[in-house]
DNA sequence: GATCCACAGGAAGGGTTGGGGG
DNA sequence: CCCCCAACCCTTCCTGTGGATC
């Protein structure tokens, strides 16, 4: 039943991308000067997960490069590389494959000045999760290279611009903006209907399957495709030759936790704990979530860094926290 | 209404890590 | 081989806030 599984992977840009003409065409037209051998003007993209912003931004890149003879290239993800030095190692790493520059050894601004020195042809770097980044004077620094266009993604404009250095938020003021909104029900239908095609059986799955899929999704294709992913893999083990409603209902909570799966994954053995403890207990406040931390392992850290962690979880969307001050309490998202 | 308390999160400093140079 | 140094993590100390208590 499945042809092609690639089609249905979460990282697969398509060649022709659908219902974001308008935000290719905003990108596109940002990055014009390069064209002309120009620095492209900086550009954010805004919008909630799932509609295509990195999508968009690798598909513009990729256009750009097919247009013009000689440009360089890199994708960055904050949330992997949030401090000041990964971003700029990766940065680097874009430019000559190997770098030859380690913690340590090197005056510590050293990795900057090599980015600024480059002279090559045009650079677009694409900052993904880009509020995700612990000092964000580094996107200062990365405006004043000549030669660098940067395309900038988050989730959402304001808590980006909240705890900006000033600097930073003074230069960006006047950078692009382009505006992401969740997919309708018809637009992931169709989304999903081009990947069928190239990727399963004709017939495989139906138009009504389609729809139910995208409204559990609520506009999301991330979870959308993750949905028919699963469904595709679980009727292709079972032996059917194409999908049916009940393995399209199995295949919901499978999706869901498959994409909370991978951060959780990320986590390190006492953020676990934490998470594990929101998770068994509900909703709490910070005191008792911190007693219950304290029995669980056998070298508790400070209140202090236990709300760091408390508060990576939160960027990681894995935890909620409500309230102010003593009223506040955490919980799991969803 | 003054005081207390639990909590959030900034700032500064120390310890650890892990690479390169002497 | 040892030492140096920056990155990184954790702790300590601190200020600010708002609800609870008297």
């Amino acid at each position: 039943m499945i042809r092609d599984a690639r089609v249905l992977q979460p990282e697969f840009v398509p060649r022709e991308v659908q219902h974001r003409d308008a935000e290719v065409n905003q990108l596109t037209h940002a990055l014009d000067p390069i064209v002309d051998g120009e620095r492209g003007d900086t550009t954010f993209l805004f919008g909630p997960s799932g509609v295509g912003k990195t999508c968009i931004a690798q598909y513009t890149v990729e256009q750009l490069r097919e247009a013009v003879v000689d440009i360089e290239h890199q994708y960055v993800n904050c949330w992997q590389n949030y401090s000041r030095f990964r971003a700029l190692y990766r940065i680097l790493e874009g430019l000559d494959g190997t770098v030859d520059v380690h913690r340590g050894s090197t005056p510590h601004d050293e990795l900057l000045r090599r980015v600024r020195e480059y002279d090559g042809p045009p650079y677009v770097v694409v900052l993904d999760e880009v509020d995700q980044l612990q000092d964000s004077a580094v996107l200062y620094d990365l405006y004043r290279v000549p030669k660098l266009s940067m395309i900038l993604i988050a989730n959402r404009e304001e808590e980006l611009f909240v705890d900006l250095d000033d600097r930073v938020a003074s230069r960006l003021q006047s950078a692009r903006r382009i505006r992401f909104d969740h997919y309708t029900e018809a637009e992931l239908v169709a989304i999903m209907r081009d990947r069928v095609d190239w990727g399963l059986e004709p017939g495989a799955v139906s138009d009504a399957l389609l729809r139910r899929i995208a409204d559990a999704a609520a506009g999301d294709a991330r979870v959308a495709l993750g949905i028919l992913r699963n469904a595709a893999r679980d009727a292709a083990r079972a032996g059917h030759d194409s999908v049916d409603p009940s393995t399209v209902t199995g295949a919901i909570p499978d999706a869901r936790r498959e994409i909370r799966q991978t951060t959780v994954e990320n986590l390190t053995p006492h953020q676990r704990v934490l998470y594990d403890l929101l998770d068994e207990h509900g909703r709490q406040h910070a005191g008792e979530l911190y007693e219950r931390y304290r029995e669980a392992v056998d070298d508790p850290r400070t209140k202090r860094t236990v709300r760091n962690y408390l508060s990576k979880l939160v960027q990681y969307d894995l935890v909620v926290a409500e309230g102010e001050n003593r009223a506040r309490t955490y919980r799991l998202t969803g």
